[in-house]
DNA sequence: CTCAATTTGTTCGTATGTATG
DNA sequence: ACATACATACGAACAAATTGA
């Protein structure tokens, strides 16, 4: 038998999904637009060096999405676009960060106090005796778009339980005035869904996220804030500003990237 | 349980790599600790709600990549974390950047002259009349780590085709001491692999890749270098600290480049 | 209008992969 | 380990719709 293509070896993912994830992909990116022919079935079985119906199944798959329309005799077009929201929700910043995160809409799916940090950090200051484990989804129309789990420093916690409990931790830690963050940085890295994220994400488990590790360090040297936070891939962008030194204006939400 | 198998209807992802995923994923974060035995079978039958065989096979990967080590009447243990290989590439701002570029070893794999910008950009400057187009992969260790699809102007190009031609393109423009970069911008996004990208990053089709977006616009307001950059998913992080150099103090936000 | 070329749609047979019990 | 069912992928042939010479 034929060997299946030397691409597919290198991950197990079904190869008709695989060719639909960059057919997608093409159509998102404007690469194919709207409106346009799409190459032939024998193009495409050319270029992906797969079978016909294999790129039919892809197709299949897309029709579905609403993105293509094929027509017999005349060919394959493109009939629409994902529909993708690219909200900026990162900042480059503390204050930005801040004014993001006040508006956000939030729901605590999980609670619990006297814990200790489970993953240790390497050079982001020392560990607290014991945090509250804050899990929560972020919203956007109603879609969720992250998953934060937080630890938040014990003692912390106990000052407004409150509050914590039911809005985001962030602003409520900078309105603490006899409290100093010295020191507090984000690490971005593309991760996968656990069962869990997957479930409040509403993804496939192992579909890949953009995975931020914000972590707030104060006077002490002690790690206050420790958040695994999990954003929905197509929920996510980050925009860079390199020249300007100043915070990035852009504190709009529902800003679109493309 | 058939939590899972609801999940499995969102990603049509062979079950065994889900499960296969969520436990590499454990391993890596720690929640499993090397040495440590894992649950038995039945326990992960019950968890994930998959059939025995279906965990099996989940381990199997698992062993292959040397993770976890299973002993008929004993057990199953973990033997070790996945190595992973994480540079940090990207910069906040255009110095640092620019050093960053300055020592990868690249190899150019495709140069294409007089070529105009195939998707226009939205608000990121207009159009030069002319692009060279150069794609090239960047090596660390000898492993591709990234994929660069650069649109140069044409003019630039030609003032030193010998060097763009051969080494990292951001130097050579920095260095051009006529030239003014009034704006500089980079967004960042999760994609997925495409057939090109896929086969020089040695990853598979339709895997999630960290794609960055590079925008240089000159005094005249036109965008002349335009990048695409696929990064390798594991080859990627980027770390943004929050508060040093940022001027907290929300006032001085004045300092326009332009 | 017919013919031929093009292009998608369908079906068959075979082999292998995935998942259950 | 086995039996079963269904999904994935291949190649090839054929059917049906469209287009244009």
């Amino acid at each position: 038998m034929k060997k299946l293509s030397s691409l597919y070896d290198r991950s197990r993912i079904p190869l008709y999904i695989q060719v639909a994830s960059v057919m997608r992909q093409r159509i998102e990116t404007g690469h194919w637009v709207e409106g346009d022919k799409i190459s032939t079935l024998e193009e495409l079985e050319a270029e992906f060096g797969v079978a016909r119906v294999t790129i039919r199944q892809a197709i299949e798959l897309l029709r579905d999405e609403g993105l293509v329309d094929a027509q017999q005799g005349r060919g394959t077009f493109v009939s629409g676009k994902p529909k993708h929201n690219r909200w900026l929700n990162l900042a480059n910043d503390f204050e930005t960060m801040i004014s993001l995160v006040k508006d956000n809409v939030l729901e605590r799916v999980h609670i619990e106090e006297n814990v200790v940090l489970p993953d240790l950090d390497e050079s982001e200051g020392t560990a607290a005796a014991e945090y509250t484990f804050l899990r929560s989804v972020q919203y956007n129309d109603g879609e969720p778009f992250s998953v934060v789990n937080l630890h938040l420093a014990q003692d912390l916690f106990s000052r407004d339980r409150q509050r914590f409990t039911h809005s985001a931790a962030l602003p409520s830690i900078v309105e603490m005035k006899d409290l100093k963050i010295v020191h507090a940085h984000q690490t971005l890295t593309i991760g996968v869904a656990d069962p869990e994220t997957a479930d409040l994400l509403k993804i496939g488990l192992g579909e890949p996220t953009a995975d931020c590790r914000l972590v707030l360090v104060d006077d002490g040297g002690v790690a206050i804030y420790v958040a695994n936070i999990h954003y929905h891939k197509d929920c996510f962008a980050l925009r860079v500003d390199l020249l300007k030194k100043s915070p990035v204006a852009n504190a709009s939400r529902g800003l679109e990237t493309a």
